[in-house]
DNA sequence: ACCTGAACACCGTTCAAGT
DNA sequence: ACCTGAACACCGTTCAAGT
């Protein structure tokens, strides 16, 4: 009866992920959320993994801020609170994204982000890579933890964030003095 | 006929663990490794979870190296080292070992280790805390996307942990010279 | 194109009962 | 104390068949 296309199943997910955690976001409680089999979403997604990618980049999107233009350091806190932002924003959105983002599958933007404004501050493309992997690790797992303690030390983030970003902006003014990666 | 303890189980999960990854590694399997039936390993562990931190923590301890006694950031990087290599000494150990430290049943030893060298080092208690867990979100953000990928990117670690450090460095001496949280 | 119905090969967990 | 046997309430995925 009813006809649904990707995007309907994403919204529907997540209505499931709000309700009932991410435990109980099975493709069968999914499909019931919308009054269909488990075997229809097949049609929509090559498997649970394929949904799960869609889902994380959904809740990614939704969290997206108006762009300003400043500073690179500025850029790399403002991604990075942004991106903490919308893994906190709902029920498990945290673990879900860190796991699609270590599957490889989504949740890629964040990086391509933090990587093209270290290369803006003038760092090389190792140190462009390795530094946006480093925020983005730092910015997970603390998220990640955070969401499943459900403890109030939100301003532990802006001191661990501050942290790395102390080791990075020592970084790119050494590889901008000698155009060499340091150490 | 057969009996087992506890530290048996953790064995035989872990020989599971190593023929056949952790997606595999169901109480199923395991009590089948071990010639009995499912059923059994409640009496050893209350649930599932129990077990995977039983088999985190003993994946540690497999990894443990002698102490030196070393500088403060010698110290850290050490503990880094030492728990990076862990998780990559067996098949699926990192995605294994950060799921159980999230989820704080296990795995919570080199969090104890950091805290101290940075307590030694001069930090006060509230940068103790977040410094390690920085830079645990780090390692294990790391050497989970490394196995994930089976890619030889281990110089980068190297790198990473550099850029984290130096951050860590200098709050250090901030601290130090005002006896006051910086920022 | 989109969905149903039924099946396949699994899960974690509980619990009475056996030795 | 340790294990079996059987069950309960689930999974993801496939596939012929329907509209």
């Amino acid at each position: 009866m009813a006809r649904y296309r990707k995007v309907d199943v994403v919204d529907r997910a997540i209505e499931v992920l709000d309700d009932r955690g991410l435990d109980d976001l099975s493709m069968r409680n999914v499909a019931a959320q919308m009054g269909v089999r488990a075997s229809a979403l097949y049609h929509h997604f090559a498997n649970k993994q394929a949904l799960l990618d869609a889902v994380a980049d959904r809740i990614l999107e939704l969290g997206r801020r108006a762009t300003e233009v400043v500073t690179w350091d500025a850029e790399l806190r403002l991604v990075g609170t942004e991106l903490r932002d919308a893994m906190l924003s709902r029920r498990d959105a945290a673990v879900l994204i860190s796991a699609v983002h270590a599957l490889g599958g989504g949740a890629r933007e964040p990086q391509r982000r933090m990587e093209d404004a270290l290369r803006r501050a003038g760092a090389d493309e190792h140190l462009a890579r390795v530094g946006a992997r480093t925020l983005l690790h730092f910015v997970f797992g603390h998220a990640a933890e955070e969401q499943l303690r459900a403890s109030g030390e939100s301003d532990d983030f802006a001191v661990g964030l501050g942290l790395v970003l102390d080791g990075l902006l020592a970084a790119v003014h050494r590889t901008r003095g000698a155009g060499v990666v340091p150490r």
